[in-house]
DNA sequence: GCCACTGTTAGCAT
DNA sequence: CATGCTAACAGTGG
């Protein structure tokens, strides 16, 4: 669930809480999350400062004096949590960490266990295995770059979207409602599509993303930002989970399908193949 | 109880 | 290499 705009509403909120603070300790309840090979990698974060929290894509890096990071991704119900200490938890905080000034300590919960923890050097840390592959940042993608991105590419034009290693940081969500903000039919070939709908595209990709960061993220069920607090941008969405509904632009119904293996809302009559 | 569904992506097949 | 399908897990709702 979370995707760019969520993972930058978390990163802007922990920055507030967390940079200056030193480490107590970590405590890791359920070690499979961690990618190390060894779990008692994050022992080495104890007795560090943090110095900042960065986004890439999806991706959460935390950064520690004595040039560690720690990377997160919270994958479908993830959630990086910073609030006062409670006792044993409930069973689905896998790693905290406290720290030295206050009773506050940063929980990373997941309920289904998909998302991960890397500890790397701050020096390689775009060189990890997650990391290395994303794709730009598109909100710092200008036309060109991304009409380059999008050239030679075939598929269905979701699909694409949704592919990390073109484009860093959309998902489900996002992808149907840029689709729908560009007028353009999810099930596209990417090749059909001329030069005055990539333009269309390109900005619709700025614009939804934009317009969600600044409503902090959209909660459908288990998003949270560092704080607990829930998204606002839920109540702003056009088409995602509105199957049945009219469309807000025409007032035709919108529609639900699956688009390789995942459910795709969109328009019939405004968005065009 | 059982089955289908869920916002991601690694790993495998094609 | 590029693209497409599925499993990994846990919870929820019909």
């Amino acid at each position: 669930m979370p995707e760019l705009p969520e993972v930058e509403t978390i990163v802007r909120c922990l920055r507030r809480r967390l940079v200056g603070l030193e480490v107590r300790a970590v405590r890791l309840d359920f070690p499979p999350i961690v990618r190390n090979r060894g779990t008692s990698y994050l022992q080495k974060f104890a007795g560090r400062r943090v110095l900042g929290l960065r986004r890439r894509g999806k991706m959460i890096l935390l950064d520690f004096s004595g040039g560690l990071t720690m990377i997160f991704h919270l994958r479908m119900t993830g959630q990086l949590l910073f609030g006062p200490a409670a006792g044993p938890g409930d069973k689905h905080t896998h790693l905290r960490i406290s720290f030295r000034t206050g009773e506050s300590e940063l929980r990373f919960r997941d309920v289904r266990k998909f998302g991960f923890i890397r500890g790397v050097r701050t020096d390689r840390a775009e060189r990890a295995p997650e990391v290395r592959g994303l794709g730009p940042e598109p909100l710092s993608l200008d036309l060109p770059a991304f009409l380059r991105r999008l050239k030679g590419r075939r598929g269905r034009l979701k699909s694409l979207l949704l592919n990390q290693k073109i484009i860093a940081g959309i998902g489900n969500i996002y992808a149907d409602e840029i689709l729908f903000a560009a007028g353009i039919d999810p099930r596209v070939e990417i090749s059909r599509l001329g030069s005055r709908r990539m333009e269309r595209l390109h900005s619709a990709v700025q614009a939804v993303l934009d317009e969600a960061v600044s409503f902090k993220g959209t909660t459908v069920r288990d998003f949270r930002d560092g704080d607990g607090l829930e998204g606002l941008f839920q109540s702003r969405l056009r088409v995602y989970g509105r199957q049945g509904e009219p469309c807000p632009r025409c007032g035709a119904l919108i529609k639900r399908i699956r688009i390789s293996g995942r459910s795709s809302h969109f328009c019939p009559r405004c968005q065009r193949r």
